[in-house]
DNA sequence: TGTACATCAGTGAACGCGCGTTCACTGATGTAC
DNA sequence: TGTACATCAGTGAACGCGCGTTCACTGATGTAC
């Protein structure tokens, strides 16, 4: 039963899709082929048709993931940005939400080609925070960058400390409201000592 | 060939020292309980006399590396915690490193036992932090404890984003040297606006 | 436009393999007398 | 202190299972005439 040239790159497109859903979910070992295969609609024979490996689809779906961060947090200004992203909401929407908080952790014990694309989707979401720019108070090109950086890092550390904890303990809580307004404060005041 | 009660003890004790270098390195789904002990210099049969599942294991190998993390940086002032943890050798030295930095993002897709183990292990970093206070320039208590899960929070983040990234890229390098300068700035101003 | 044939996305059985766990067994340790 | 026996840490074969991957096959699509 073979298929439209279009159908096939949709499917292909629905697989990737699927699979950067899952991996967010569940991290790259949670989810085998078979399975993978069989929430896109098919079943698991097809996946070589259009990866050659379970690592090619890994880095694929990464790029799928940080794209998708990516153009949610376009021309959103970055105390919205921080507000959203170090919230309950995205500790509890890890399917749905930012790759690097969900398998950056992971990401460590992959390929060198997955690493790849993990530095990739990292300067792309480093460019949609550096190109709001709201909190340049200088306007210096590398103090954007380092300041970018650094609130990156201490937005994913939040979001992954906090998703550590049990759902029910308080500390899950406390992590993300203390590292929220710490983050939202270092972005006003002229504080930049580095 | 049975053994002595004292040395079944200590034989535990290393399988559980074993397993937490093992998991920081290559992740709780990348260690099999043969493969596990017989690294330890045993046969794999004998592990359910000591654990009841790889799971219970998983939590006590977590306490494990979580007290070890404490112990090293007893009497360490933040200064050179900061230093020591945001840089090249702790990113480079997953097995030997920090377990929150090296297991945080996978403990999120475990059991909620796991997760209490993650969150005292937590809490006894920010105890460690908190307790050489030479960050506090008022002395406020509940302003200590945020600062220090600020912090943690931070320097996490900044070992998981700069382990994400390939091994000879520059980005790697630069998020570790941003994020340090940044966390250890944060530290001296009295720029506690929260 | 209609016919014949090659292509190839998708199917589902099968591959070897390593996983976590169980189990009968061994034999030195620990205990009861 | 010496003997008889129960205990149980450690062994290694075996369990069912799901993994990633391969493969012969199907049949609609796409192409050549």
């Amino acid at each position: 039963m073979k298929v439209t040239k279009a159908q096939a790159q949709a499917n292909r497109v629905h697989i990737v899709e699927t699979a950067s859903t899952l991996f967010r979910e569940r991290g790259y070992d949670g989810v085998g082929v078979a399975e993978l295969m069989a929430t896109a609609g098919f079943t698991h024979g097809g996946f070589y048709k259009h990866f050659r490996s379970k690592a090619d689809l890994m880095a694929e779906a990464a790029i799928c993931g940080f794209s998708q961060t990516a153009a949610r947090s376009k021309g959103v200004n970055i105390v919205e940005f921080i507000k959203s992203y170090v919230s309950r909401r995205h500790r509890d929407a890890r399917s749905d939400g930012c790759t690097l908080a969900a398998l950056g952790g992971d990401a460590a014990r992959q390929t060198e080609a997955i690493k790849m694309t993990f530095a990739e989707g990292i300067e792309s979401l480093l460019a949609g925070i550096e190109r709001d720019g709201s909190m340049l108070s200088d306007g210096d090109r590398q103090q954007a960058r380092a300041k970018a950086i650094d609130i990156l890092a201490h937005a994913v550390g939040a979001v992954v400390l906090s998703r550590a904890c049990p759902d029910d303990s308080p500390l899950t809580d406390e992590i993300l409201t203390v590292c929220r307004a710490e983050i939202l404060a270092s972005l006003t005041p002229s504080a930049s000592t580095s």
